[in-house]
This record gives C-alpha cells, structure tokens and sequence, in this order.
DNA sequence: CTCCCGATGTTGTATTGCGATATTGGTTTT
DNA sequence: AAAACCAATATCGCAATACAACATCGGGAG
C-alpha cells in the first residue's frame, strides 16, 4: 500500500496508543501495525523509535527475553500529551471525514 | 505548536476533504488550517500541493480573480480514493484512541 | 559448529519539511 | 505617477525523514 505520507502520522499514534497501555517493542509493534493494514520496514520503524525517545516522546528501556535483548518503550507523558492532542485533532477528522456520505 | 510529524498527514487529509467538496486554493486552505489550530508555512505549503499534484491526488487549475492569479485545486478520483481510505484508517484509531478513558 | 531465527541496528540515497526570501500583479497613498 | 502596500504563489538552501537493502548479534536446533 502507498501513499504513505498521509498516514504515518496515524502510525505513530498508534504507536503511542499501544506505548500508553503498555511497553511494546519492535517486531510487536510491526505485527500490529500489520493487523491495521499498514507496513514498516526496519529501516522506518527503528530510525523513528529512536527519534521518539530522543526528542522525549517515548522512553525506552533493554530487557533479556529469551536470552535476546529486547527494547521495550513506553510513552512519557510528553508522548500522552501529544496522544491526548490527537484526541482533538481526531475529533475534528471524524466530524469533518466521516460524518455524512 | 510543535509534533508536527504527527500531525502532518492529519493536515493533508484535511485538504483532500476540503478539495473533494468544492475547490480551494493555498491562503485559503493556510486560514482554514489556522482555524482548526495547524499552522503551515508557504515553504511547506505550496511544494506540498505541487506534490499532490504531480502525484494525481490533485488537479489545479489556475484562474484569475480579482485580476490576481489564484490556483485552485479539486481532489481527482485517487485522491477520494486516499481519503476513502483514511475514513478507514480513522475509524480504527477512534476504536482505538477515542473510545475508553 | 553450522544454520536458522528473533530482534535490533546501520547505510546510502531520495524525498520532504520549512523558514526565509523572491516574484508577480494589482490597490492604495500622497 | 511613483512609492508603498497587499494578496497570492513560487523558489532556495539546508536540515530532517523515509525507506529498502543489508548488517549484526545471540541462542537454540540439528
């Protein structure tokens, strides 16, 4: 599927929604995202991890799973807030997108 | 307001609804998107439409108005389809995002 | 000890984003 | 009628992002 530039920023939400519940790592978040129809490859998905816990929206720590080393995230408030942001801006999608038709 | 890269898509999708119901042009489409609290600069703007554009999911047409030259843009057949689309995107992330809490 | 698998990481290139600046043509001011 | 101003679109230059392909790394299976 294309047109991807008028949906990565859904993927990220999704990405703090799932972080917001609970801690979520790499591949988890690829097989979900995969359930909604989206696809990542490493190459997106990781950068964008990482650029999410450098600028404080998510905060990341390594745990031991099966001996492999894992990196789980969860979001920071900063990440709630900009989750709760989204609410409003969602809001104002479904009342403009999906109403009537 | 910051954490744009979450919000960016939001905004384009918002101008395909917009160009799907009656056909718009830039300052316009900058005012509305002021009004529902985004703010885009010419420099992202304006390169953001010539893409749309040049990738089909819009069609322009430039007309004079006030003896001003005015580009207007109507969302053609793929961009419905992406906004087709992002209706569905949206209501996952309202299952999701919206609901509870 | 070799191969595969689950995971994360990196590289190189192309695309996008964006503030600042420019352009174009008409209107208002004096 | 020149100067200053305004609406609107366009471009420049650089930084930030996106992405596919490829690399790495440790454990378990045979």
């Amino acid at each position: 599927m294309f047109d991807r530039e008028f949906f990565l920023g859904f993927v990220k939400i999704h990405i703090l929604y799932h972080a917001a519940k609970e801690p979520v790592f790499g591949v988890e978040i690829t097989h979900e995202l995969a359930r909604h129809g989206y696809s990542l490859s490493p190459g997106t998905l990781y950068p964008t991890l990482h650029r999410m816990e450098k600028e404080g929206y998510l905060a990341g720590s390594s745990k031991v799973v099966n001996g492999r080393v894992r990196k789980y995230y969860r979001a920071t408030a900063k990440g709630k807030q900009v989750l709760e942001q989204s609410r409003n801006s969602i809001r104002e999608l479904v009342a403009e997108v999906l109403e009537e038709k």
